[in-house]
DNA sequence: CGTTCAGTTGAGTTGCTTCAACCCGTGTGG
DNA sequence: CCACACGGGTTGAAGCAACTCAACTGAACG
């Protein structure tokens, strides 16, 4: 594995409340298996089975995506993993994976031994619960996520990702106006809403041109008027707030 | 809470392979609180809230749905909870629920409390164990569900949710024919699979006149080409039945 | 025997997809 | 330095899958 190209510009991310919150509690990670960091290339699969033992991975730096794909090639994003979060892709069997992980931008992640991890979980129970509660949130944004692919529009189901990607990056916009980055294009975002990337081109269009956000190069997406888009994704943002962000009750 | 009423018709499971496999190692539970069992009838919600304190559900009997509805009453249907499975609809603040947990016919169930949940599930290291592989289960059907209501057609959708319910039900079809009842309306399948009851209706009737299934009164459904559903349905059965059926590996 | 409710079927509509053309910024080789 | 190819985004046109609306059936029930 090679150290990440320093590509910086392609995968920043707003360093406000949410590295404080979400990352200090496991930052515990680096300090045992700083070691075993690695640089991961744009684009490289990480896989379970090229370890000697299932692993699960701690996203240092960078942005994952969790995808699963049908034979003809369309693939479903189940979810993102974002700095300091972790994610086991192992199925029940204990030795294959169910999904695939890949590296949305040049990333580093560590890749903890799925043994070693089951024991860190009992002996810190402080990292249990905030492993349970980051569990949890987890399941309400994909709950969320499911909700709107299976029975919204293609505007409320844009409205909802760009939602729930400005709360996970800062922890919530401050005022109307809220501006972040994302590492992906609308192909991706295509794969993460159930959308085919043309239409999810016209619907961010669309939203534009009401004045409610804008896009700059390459998802640069600014925010312009919150409450209309968590009006259009059908959600109050508050009560949002505290069901999908880790610790944010 | 009342008894439920003896409607056992409407929730029999078929008593094979399945009940061995998925209910014997938490039969834990029907000695420890089985003073608590309680009956419920269909269409009841169960809610955390209700109890003293949070709590983790444990069905033994009947069929639970987990969930979540819009403002404008359309609900989608996250997953199903079977008789032997517990789920817990508390959410990342300890004390909401961010799903709606509904009895599909009459139910008898288990409200286990959090903390003494959690306090065996640590004085438990096999029953820890045994929740870890149902857990990543249950991700894995909701991945698998995920891919095909973002990117696939009606029929594969369709088609999907009946070879999942069937290995479920049973741990799978002994030879090319099989036959399960499932205490859903069309209504419901469609809240389940993001199609409306007008369309499941329709697809139904298409695989039936293809001769892959046939349906009778009030959702008995015999598959009587395995093959060809699962080719519709774009899965491996073997291959699939590891992934989504805890234990089966 | 009338009411109700789930399923079935037809007709018409629509939202999203596909296909295709075009634009533009970036990288590359002559 | 220009020519060119390439990949992503944007836009228009056409098609189609699934939706809505509405009418009818048949079973269950009082």
């Amino acid at each position: 594995m090679t150290q990440p190209r320093n590509r910086s510009d392609d995968c920043v991310l707003p360093s406000g409340d949410w590295s404080i919150a979400s990352r200090a509690p496991l930052s515990v990670f680096e300090s045992l298996f700083g070691r075993d960091k690695r640089g991961v290339d744009a684009g490289t699969i990480l896989r379970a089975e090229g370890e000697e033992s299932p692993v699960r991975f701690h996203v240092v730096e960078g942005w994952l995506a969790v995808s699963k794909s049908l034979e003809d090639g369309d693939q479903q994003i189940l979810e993102f993993i974002l700095p300091g979060e972790t994610y086991d892709p192992t199925a029940a069997d204990g030795r294959t994976s169910f999904v695939e992980v890949r590296a949305l931008c040049d990333a580093v992640v560590i890749a903890i031994d799925r043994k070693v991890w089951s024991r860190l979980l009992r002996d810190r129970p402080e990292l249990w619960d905030a492993e349970s509660v980051r569990d949890i949130a987890a399941q309400a944004r994909q709950s969320e996520r499911m909700l709107r692919i299976g029975k919204s529009s293609a505007e409320t189901r844009i409205a909802y990702v760009l939602i729930e990607m400005c709360l996970r990056l800062s922890g919530g916009p401050n005022g109307d106006e809220w501006a972040f980055h994302v590492p992906l294009g609308q192909q991706q975002l295509g794969d993460f809403t159930g959308l085919s990337s043309v239409h999810v081109c016209r619907t961010l269009r669309r939203l534009a041109r009401q004045g409610i956000i804008s896009t700059g190069d390459h998802m640069d997406i600014t925010i312009h008027d919150v409450a209309a888009l968590a009006d259009l994704a059908g959600v109050d943002l508050a009560s949002l707030r505290t069901e999908i962000i880790p610790g944010a009750a």
